[in-house]
DNA sequence: TACGGATAGTTTATAGCTAAACTGTCGCTC
DNA sequence: GAGCGACAGTTTAGCTATAAACTATCCGTA
């Protein structure tokens, strides 16, 4: 459907710039939504699955909070809560550094592991199924155009 | 820079379907952090702008918090908070409707419309700054993609 | 060795978001 | 006219996010 009517405007979009820009942010806002109906199956959010599949990855010396926040894009102080709820189902561990008291080590619990692996799979066919709707050129443009646009943003304020 | 990079991935991207998905999420939350530090040199955030945007178009007739949250695409639940808090800084005027008790109006205040006149055009030109790193026939597939994808997430689930 | 700066994590206050349960009002139908 | 269902708004509980102020730890230097 056409942007103008799925937003339910009064006034058409004033410019092809202003169209390109909320078409991007209605169709993330929207990814994110499917996003979490498709996660809250498995009592999860995408955020506590993307830490999930990011400890993974670390193996058994997992990161610390700093580190992870680094990873997330988010401030450490959110990092806190997402940790201890995560710790609370049992599906991360957190201990104290041995040689730096300043330092959690954040690691993937076998629970965590498991409930990962079952989701990762069915993820991924998602995934496949949604940007297949995308042909290849489409695809490289976007990609490219994105990263245009990140380019802009990371030096324009820096 | 490439995505990987960018988020200090430790394993490469399994597929061009996650690469897309995944550029457009990470772009999409810059996009929106972007945006707040902007609009929060005038003490507002993305979505309370949006909402003057929205008031602005309906001028003295208003909206009711029902129809502001299918425009907003935001459960209704919480439209009470939003309008709360632009009601307290002066910017919107809550009334009930004369003729059916269960509506509230929704309408601009004075020192709404003056804010809203004012970041305006700032606004529209940041994101004609923004949208002008890509090229024309960019904006084009990049409107159509996303529409495709929209229109796949509203119909997969409904 | 004591001090002061840098670093990691926590707390607090605020904002936006959801789903589910609840209240109040309206209108139709019996 | 009473009651019931539909609809608008509110409340509550929980998740994610920010910024700013705070605590604890470490390490280099004087």
């Amino acid at each position: 459907m056409k942007l103008e009517k799925e937003l339910k405007l009064k006034q058409p979009l004033a410019s092809v710039n202003h169209e390109a820009l909320l078409s991007l942010v209605r169709t993330s806002t929207l990814m994110q939504k499917l996003s979490n109906r498709f996660f809250s199956k498995f009592d999860l959010t995408d955020v506590q699955f993307n830490i999930l599949m990011i400890l993974k990855a670390y193996g058994a010396e997992g990161l610390s909070q700093q580190k992870l926040s680094e990873q997330l894009v988010v401030g450490k102080s959110n990092v806190v809560g997402l940790v201890d709820r995560l710790e609370k189902a049992g599906y991360v561990k957190r201990t104290s550094h041995p040689s730096d008291r300043r330092f959690n080590q954040i690691v993937l619990a076998p629970k965590g592991a498991k409930l990962e692996q079952r989701v990762e799979q069915s993820y991924f066919k998602e995934v496949d199924r949604m940007m297949n709707v995308l042909a290849g050129t489409e695809k490289r443009v976007l990609i490219h155009a994105m990263e245009k646009i990140r380019q802009y943003i990371l030096t324009s304020k820096i």
